[in-house]
RNA sequence: GGGCCUGUAGCUCAAUUGGUUAGAGCAGAGCGCUCAUAACGCUUUGGUUGGGGGUUCGAGUCCCUCCGGGCCUACCA
């Protein structure tokens, strides 16, 4: 039995994410955490929302609500919506817990005994109308370069020139609007990564099985122009973990907050210790999964990720560990992710395009879009969701190969035997052989379960489906049974006890059907199928089921025309 | 501008890292079955692997070049 550690990337907590979002770290993280435990493993599954920085203390502006508040009520909803695709985080933290206040501020504590924290004086824009330093991106003007008027102070879009908010002519608040803006010095706190270089590329270096996205783009932060440079990890705003050293203040600090990718990661340990004492465990229950030296050592730790998190994780979090030279456990292996786009353009949250998590389960069940998303999960390039594809996929996977595999064998037996698993007949070689496939079929899906191959794991479950569906048209117990009763039952008995196979191994995909399933059959036997043959008789005749109710209606052509039509345009409500 | 990823059947994706005749699912065509959600099974039609050039006994895979799509480029997160 292993022990093994997954944290998927936090969500940001200002607004409702898209299946974008979902499929992107969230839905992969489950669905191997849902294997790995079912699988007998020990799991801790980690998430959290992300709360700090300038997008929050604005989207909380906007709503007219204090940004704790808004926080406190946004993360309600994302923690419900969780809930309903069934992800199961064995904690659900939020950045700005205590927890992780107290753990951001020692991190940089030790940093700053290591020698690996400087002090940085620096020129930033401060906006007198909306009270705050501005980033630079939330600061307009027109580009110097092509004209455009409403060029960022860190790059224009029209012409992709990089730029310093100094740069732009008739400089203006992206928040209010006001030109009321001066250059103001204030000082920060820089991460001294760039010490840490050597050591980062040779960590990275030794992960010779990690997906090319991740280490390619690691690859480029730390060898691009002069290497890895140093982090500004400070900001001037008032909602965020504030900075101090250990229990101490800092000195020229006052009134300055980390920065939100300095914490964000540190929440990881932090939510399990939130975890723990939710649970009334004792710190060592979550110690043992993070401290080396307090039995974290043959913990094996997995990361989820969409593409644009790879440099925090790869490189920045991993800085903050070794430099604080105490013994927390690095991650083990980095899965990430590429984009998914909605029907030939991006999801995209600010313009509220494309289908939303809430707005998801409005329409249809949660299984419907885990194993849409699971089973086109873009691994190795950004891929596409089109309402027909959707369609398609679910309708002849679910309903078609799973869902009727289900129903035409538990009618069948209640026609003509009853509810309940037939007596008689033995095995002969149409069993002999499906049990052989089927037992192939199986350690594929576990191997590539196992390395994290959701596309693939995804086909072989389908095509562990579709071996039941031959098997019965090769069997046809329909035709046995005017002959050879008994050897009707045997295929019966046989197919009851392979649905029981089904619920156990799509569990991971489908966790909702797999509960209808399994309470269908009156059994709560999650075994994993080491030994098909064996498992094959789990069920024994006599014992009693119940036909479940259609396990997946079809999506209806009308249905889908109207969601294209509903979710074409920008977000409403 | 620079870097990285990507382009394979009408659609969504494979191809054991240079090895025989490029494979699956969906969609299409034909046949079969009648237990089942008009479901299932079998057979089958689709490809100059984006274009061009090169290396090699051998290239979807390596190199060059052109074309298309995407991401990142460090103060959004």
């Amino acid at each position: 039995m292993e022990r093994i550690l997954i944290t998927s990337a936090i969500p940001y907590i200002n607004g409702i994410k898209h299946l974008g979002n979902l499929i992107g770290s969230q839905l992969p993280a489950d669905l191997y955490a849902r294997y790995m435990r079912g699988r007998g493993n020990e799991v801790m599954f980690i998430c959290a929302t992300d709360e700090h920085g300038t997008p929050a203390e604005l989207a909380a502006a906007k709503v007219g609500q204090p940004v704790a508040e808004f926080c406190a009520e946004m993360h309600k909803v994302q923690s419900e919506i969780a809930e309903g695709f069934r992800l199961s985080f064995d904690h659900f933290g939020r950045s700005s817990s205590p927890q992780n206040h107290k753990l951001t501020q020692h991190f940089a504590g030790k940093l700053a005994e290591n020698g690996l924290i400087e002090e940085v004086s620096e020129k930033q824009v401060y906006s007198h109308a909306d009270g705050r330093f501005l980033p630079d991106r939330y600061i307009e003007g027109t580009c110097p370069n092509c004209g455009y008027d409403k060029a960022r102070g860190d790059q224009c879009e029209n012409c992709t020139k990089q730029l310093e908010p100094t740069d732009l002519i008739d400089p203006r608040s992206a928040v209010s609007g006001s030109t009321d803006l001066e250059v103001r010095e204030t000082k920060h706190l820089y991460l001294r990564q760039s010490t840490l270089r050597d050591k980062l590329d040779e960590w990275i270096n030794s992960k010779k099985d990690w997906p090319i996205l991740t280490t390619s783009i690691a690859k480029k932060w730390l060898h691009d122009g002069d290497g890895l440079r140093d982090r500004g990890i400070t900001r001037d705003l008032h909602w965020g973990v504030p900075v101090k050293k250990g229990d101490e203040d800092w000195p020229g600090m006052e009134g300055k907050v980390f920065y939100v990718w300095f914490d964000a990661p540190i929440e990881y340990i932090a939510a399990t210790s939130e975890w723990a004492e939710a649970n009334g465990k004792p710190d060592a229950c979550w110690q043992r999964w993070w401290r080396t030296d307090m039995g974290a050592d043959d913990v094996k730790y997995v990361q989820f990720m969409g593409k644009d998190n790879v440099p925090f994780h790869t490189l920045s979090f991993p800085a903050t560990i070794m430099g604080s030279g105490e013994p927390w456990k690095l991650v083990d292996y980095i899965k990430s992710f590429n984009y998914l786009n909605y029907d030939g353009g991006q999801f995209s949250t600010s313009q509220g395009r494309g289908v939303f998590m809430d707005q998801a389960l409005s329409i249809l069940p949660a299984d419907y879009w885990r194993w849409w998303l699971l089973s086109h999960a873009p691994e190795s390039s950004d891929s596409e969701f089109t309402w027909e594809n959707f369609q398609a996929s679910v309708n002849k996977d679910l309903a078609d190969v799973l869902g009727n595999f289900v129903s035409r064998v538990t009618k069948f037996c209640r026609s003509k035997f009853g509810e309940a698993v037939p007596e008689g007949g033995t095995n002969g070689p149409d069993e002999e052989k499906l049990i052989a496939e089927i037992t192939i079929r199986i350690r594929a899906y576990e191997t590539h379960m196992g390395a994290m191959e959701v596309r693939k794991s995804a086909s072989e479950l389908r095509a562990i489906w579709v071996a039941g569906n031959e098997y019965l048209q090769t069997a046809a117990p329909w035709a046995k049974f005017k002959t050879d009763p008994d050897a009707a039952a045997a295929s019966i008995r046989l197919s009851l006890n392979l649905i029981r196979i089904y619920a156990v191994l799509s569990a991971p995909f489908i966790p909702d059907a797999s509960a209808t399933i399994m309470a269908a059959l009156k059994t709560d036997d999650m075994d994993w199928p080491n030994d098909v043959a064996a498992a094959l008789e789990t069920l024994p005749a006599g014992h009693a089921f119940e036909v479940p109710d259609v396990l997946f209606g079809k999506i209806l052509d009308e249905d889908r025309e109207k969601w294209q039509v509903q979710f074409a345009g920008v977000r409403k409500d």
